[in-house]
DNA sequence: TCCAAAACAGGGTGATTGTCCTGTTTGTAA
DNA sequence: TTACAAACAGGACAATCACCCTGTTTTGGA
């Protein structure tokens, strides 16, 4: 029960955002009553709490931290992120934006718990990528890019990318920041080998 | 008296989001009794349209088309925009985020005439940055840039590092994500002429 | 001066909000 | 079975919300 309310109320917040989502529509929606509500999540407070800390963060470890320590490369795993996610995008036909930027939008000003939980979800996410950076490099790949410059700069244009596909509804613009992202510093062509190896593993990923 | 509702609304609205914003403290906080302010906006939609016609998309225009319409190229001009933006928020001590984002986040999926307005405005700030870099390419810099794409990519890491730095309560990611944009496919050197003409132009714009 | 329209005042209304409170049921050890 | 706390039911609560309505004042052209 507890989970049926928190599924809806991720749901509810990503659709409609945390203030135009009532415990009322969040009850009807569950089948859940006050009672029930109120015992789990003493306040709406707690209950947005519990959906950055259970839910939102476990979204970004699955959609970003897990798919870019799997991948042969930072570069690599930032790609077949911003395809998959593009690609999911565009089959559903519609785009809600990304579930922390979203609350982070709304919530960070409003309450001091709030925001360091999402500042937390976000430093974690961008870390992962300066990780995967560094790992390149410490066995020959990736060259003189600063990998936490890179991180950010990697958060920050799929966070504004998906601002503006949200906006436009259209995920177009992700493919977009994807190619000039690529640009960004590429390192030595490597005879040309890391450019094989980069096709073969995107034309895996995207079958998905 | 119009212009003082305005004025609350555009600073209410980004401080603490619609929704947060109820229209007795808008009242309130303007000095205005509900009739006046249901004369000149007769509903809460009617107040957030005009204020993001009339307000957001003007600090867009001041804020980031006009500075690289005025600059020597489009690279400097973003460059000078989000090191003034960056110096303005270090020194006010916190961070409000961008206007047209947080609205974006909160509005554009909530109701179609909404989203069609923020989607404009990106949409015209993204134009101005993609005409100054057809500007630069006809003027022989620039080299193979797609225009397009790297106002995709700025207006997204901008929307993007400023989301961060909201939440983060700290603007250092603006810089670091600008530090890497700076990377995107550099334009040839030139024989060291555009750098020396870069750092002159930088030297003069962050006194301001 | 006159008058019509715009601008403004200010209380009232119904609906909705988050929260709380009192019971009832369910699960679990002794 | 008994004891007891957690889990849940469901209505009640005050507060707040956006909106509307009836007057009054101000404005500007004839």
């Amino acid at each position: 029960m507890r989970r049926r309310v928190l599924d809806v109320a991720e749901e509810s917040f990503q659709a409609r955002g945390y203030h135009a989502s009532s415990l009322g529509d969040l009850m009807a929606a569950a089948g859940v009553t006050g009672g029930a509500l109120h015992h789990h999540f003493p306040t709406k407070k707690a209950l947005a709490l519990a959906v950055i800390d259970e839910r939102v963060a476990a979204a970004v470890q699955q959609t970003w931290i897990e798919p870019v320590r799997a991948a042969p490369s930072a570069r690599e795993g930032v790609r077949t992120v911003f395809e998959a996610v593009a690609a999911e995008l565009e089959q559903q036909g519609y785009v809600r934006g990304c579930p922390l930027n979203n609350l982070a939008h709304e919530l960070s000003l409003a309450d001091a718990d709030f925001r360091v939980a999402l500042a937390d979800i976000f430093a974690g996410w961008r870390q992962a990528i300066a990780d995967k950076v560094r790992s390149d490099q410490a066995s020959g790949g990736e060259g003189g890019t600063d990998p936490d410059r890179f991180a950010a700069l990697t958060v920050a244009a799929y966070s504004g990318a998906m601002s503006m596909a949200k906006t436009s509804q259209n995920a177009g613009v992700l493919r977009e920041c994807l190619a000039g992202l690529d640009r960004v510093q590429p390192p030595p062509s490597q005879n040309g080998l890391a450019a094989k190896r980069r096709r073969r593993v995107l034309r895996r990923q995207t079958i998905r």
